[in-house]
DNA sequence: AATGAATGAGTGTTCATTCAT
DNA sequence: AATGAATGAACACTCATTCAT
C-alpha cells in the first residue's frame, strides 16, 4: 500500500488550516458517515475550496487518516491513563471493575464516533488501531509478569483480556443489548478475575 | 426498508445461471472487498453481459444479500452443529473448548471471507449477522439456564461469553498474532469454565 | 422515415396474437403513458415472450403505430358518422351544435386515451392523425361549397373549423376548465354560426 | 414535486457556461427533439465534460427547465406585447387581425422550437406553458369584460377564443396547410369578429 | 412458432482530483 | 497560497432487440 505522507505544514497559518480540515472531516464523517464523506463536503466544512484541500493532504485517505489517528489517539491516551490509574487498585477485583468502567466510559461518549472507528471504517485503513490494540496487550502482559504466580503465557492472557474486554464495552455500546451496565459492568469483572485468579497450577482442563 | 425479492428461476439454465452470479458475486468480493464491489465486474467475471445481472437480480445489493447470505448460512450451520455436537460432552471444560476449536476451524477456513463479513460489510446491510448472534445468545442462555446453580442472569452471561469467545477467534484468524493456536484454546476455555463455574454465591468482587 | 411493415397475418392463430399483442399495447399505453411502455411489458400483457413480439411486429414502434391506428380509426368512425347524421339537421345551429355534443362525447368518454394521442404522442409517430384531420377538413369543405352563398374559400373555412373545434373541444376534456358543458357547446356553436352566417359579401374588416 | 433550484453561479466564467449549457441544451433540443436530448449529448454541444454540466445544474430536468422557460419566455412577452399593443386599435377587427398577425410571427418565426413545445414537451413538465394560457385567459377575459354589451361569460369567450386562435395559428405554422397566410388571418379575424359582435340577446341558436 | 436468456450500447449521475488563473 | 471551474472514468441500471434452442 503506498502511504502518501502529509506535507508537514510550516507556518502558523498552515497549521490553523489543517486544524480546521481535520475538524471538518471530523464533523462530516459524523453528520454523513465514513462512506459519505466526499472530499467536497470536507472542504465545504473547512470555508475551503475543494482544490485547497490538496494543499494540506495528498488525497481523501490522508484527511481521514488523519482524523481517525486523533480519535484513536484520545481514546488511547484515556484509556492508557485509567489502566495507569487503576494500577494502585487495592485489589485486582477493583482493578479491573474500574478499567471496565473506564472503557464504558469513553466508548459511551461518542457512541457515534465509536460507531464510525469500529463498524464503518475499512480495517485496515487506520493501522493506528491495530498499533493501539497491542500496545495495550504488551501493557496488561507487563503487569500479568509483574505478578507472581502462574506458570501461563502473559501476552497469550494479555490478548485474550483485552479483546474480551474491548469488544464487550464496544459491543455493549453500539448494540445497546438489554444488559444493565452495572450488571455487565459485574460479569465482565467476574470473567476477568477469575481468569486472573488461582489454581495457576492447575491443568488447563 | 423495501425488500427486493429475487425473481425465482425458472428453468435449469437460469439457476445455473443465478450460480454463476452468485459465485462470481463471491469472487468479485474476496478479490476486491466490499466497495470494490461492481455490478460490472460481478458480470464479467460471470461470463455475462452487465444487463444479464439484472435479469435475476433487482439491484447489486440483491446480489450481495445473497452471497453473504449463503455465507453467513454455511458458517451458521456449522457453528450451531458444533455447540449442539458439544452439549454432550463429558466436561464443560471439553464442551468448551471443543466448541472453540469450532469457532477456529469455522473462521480460519476462510479466513478472506470472514474478514470481509466481520471488516467490511456494513454493519446495518446484513442484520442476517445480528440475527445469528442473538440466537446464539438464547441458545447458550438457554444451556446456561438449564444448570442447576448460580443466582446469577444466565441471558448476560451468554452475551459476555458469545461476544467473548466470538471475537476472540475471529480476532485470532484476522490479526494472526504470534500466538499458538493451541495455546489461545487453553486460555479460552480456562477463561470460559473458571467464568462459568463454582462460588455462585460468593459476592461479586 | 423508414417504415417497416407487420407482416399480413396468415393463420388464425396469428391473428388472435396479433389482437392479444394490440390490446396488451393499448392496456399498457393507458397504465403507462407513451415513454412508460416497454416492449417487455407488452410482451408481459399479452401473454407472450419478449422474442414472440418480434413474431408480429418488426419493432416497438410499429406496435404503437398498430394501437393508436385502431384507436384513432374508432373516433374517426364515432367522430364521421356523427357528422353525416348532422347534415340533416333541421338548421346550421343544430348542426353546429350536435357535432359539437359528438365531438365532446367521444373524446371525454375515454379521457385517458385521449390524453395519451393528443399529449404524449410524439406527433410525427402518428401520421394517421394529421390524415384524419385532412380528411375531415375535406368533408367540411364538401359541404361548405355546397352552401349557396359566399366569395368565401371554403377550404380554408372548413381549416379553420375543424382546428377550432377539435382543439377547444379537447381542450376542454383535458383542461377540466371551470367551464360548464353547456356553455362551452352554447359559445362554440355560437362562434361557428356566426362565422358561417351572414355578410359573405360583407368586406372582411 | 422537489423543485431543485439551479445553482447561483458566483463568476463570468460560470455565468458564461450556464450561457454555454443553455445554448447547447436548446441546440440538441432541436436537433434531437425532446427525447433525444440526453446529458452527454447536451455537455458535448457546450464543449464540456459530462460531469461539468452538473456543476450549475442539479439534473437533466433543470436544464431543460431553463430552455424552456427561456423560450416560453421569449414567447409570451411578444404575446403580452403584441396583446397590450393592440388594445388601442382603431377598432376591434382591427384588434384582433394585428394579435393574429402576431401570433403567426411568434411561432412562425422558429417553427422548430415551436414544435418543440408544442408537440413533443410532456404536458405536466412545463407548467410554465399552462400558466401562460391561463394568464392570458384572465387578460382576454378582462379585456371582454370591459366591453359594453352581452349577458354572456366573459371568461367562456376568453377561454375558447384564446385556444381557437392559438390553436389555430400554431396549427397552421406547424401543419404548413395550403392556405395562404393573408386568407388564414382573414378567416380567423372575421371568426373573431363575428363571435364578439352584435345581437348579445339574441337567443343562442 | 415460440421461448426466454442474453445482449450491450446507452442513460443520468458522482466525485476524487487537476490546473489555469 | 488559494481558487473553483473543469475533468473523466466510473457507477448502477434500462430496454429494444437478437438468437440458440
Amino acid at each position: 500500500m503506498t502511504r502518501r505522507e502529509r506535507r508537514a505544514p510550516q507556518q502558523a497559518r498552515s497549521r490553523e488550516t489543517v486544524e480546521r480540515i481535520v475538524a471538518a472531516g471530523r464533523t462530516v464523517l459524523l453528520q454523513r458517515g465514513w462512506d459519505g464523506v466526499t472530499t467536497n463536503h470536507v472542504a465545504a466544512a473547512a470555508g475551503l475550496s475543494p482544490g485547497s484541500l490538496y494543499q494540506y493532504f495528498p488525497d481523501k485517505e490522508a484527511v481521514l487518516d488523519e482524523v481517525v489517528d486523533r480519535e484513536v489517539g484520545r481514546l488511547e491516551a484515556r484509556i492508557s491513563r485509567a489502566f495507569v490509574d487503576t494500577l494502585r487498585a487495592p485489589s485486582v477485583g477493583d482493578q479491573v471493575r474500574r478499567n471496565v468502567e473506564a472503557l464504558l466510559d469513553v466508548f459511551g461518549e461518542q457512541p457515534a464516533m465509536t460507531r464510525v472507528l469500529v463498524d464503518q471504517m475499512p480495517r485496515g485503513a487506520g493501522s493506528r488501531r491495530a498499533a493501539f490494540a497491542r500496545r495495550v496487550d504488551e501493557l496488561v502482559a507487563t503487569v500479568l509478569t509483574t505478578r507472581p504466580a502462574s506458570g501461563r503465557r502473559p501476552e497469550v492472557m494479555a490478548w485474550v483480556l483485552v479483546r474480551t474486554v474491548e469488544q464487550a464495552t464496544i459491543g455493549w455500546v453500539l448494540e445497546d443489548p438489554p444488559i444493565a451496565r452495572a450488571d455487565l459492568v459485574d460479569e465482565l469483572t467476574l470473567l476477568v478475575t477469575r481468569y486472573l485468579e488461582g489454581s495457576p497450577d492447575g491443568p488447563v482442563p
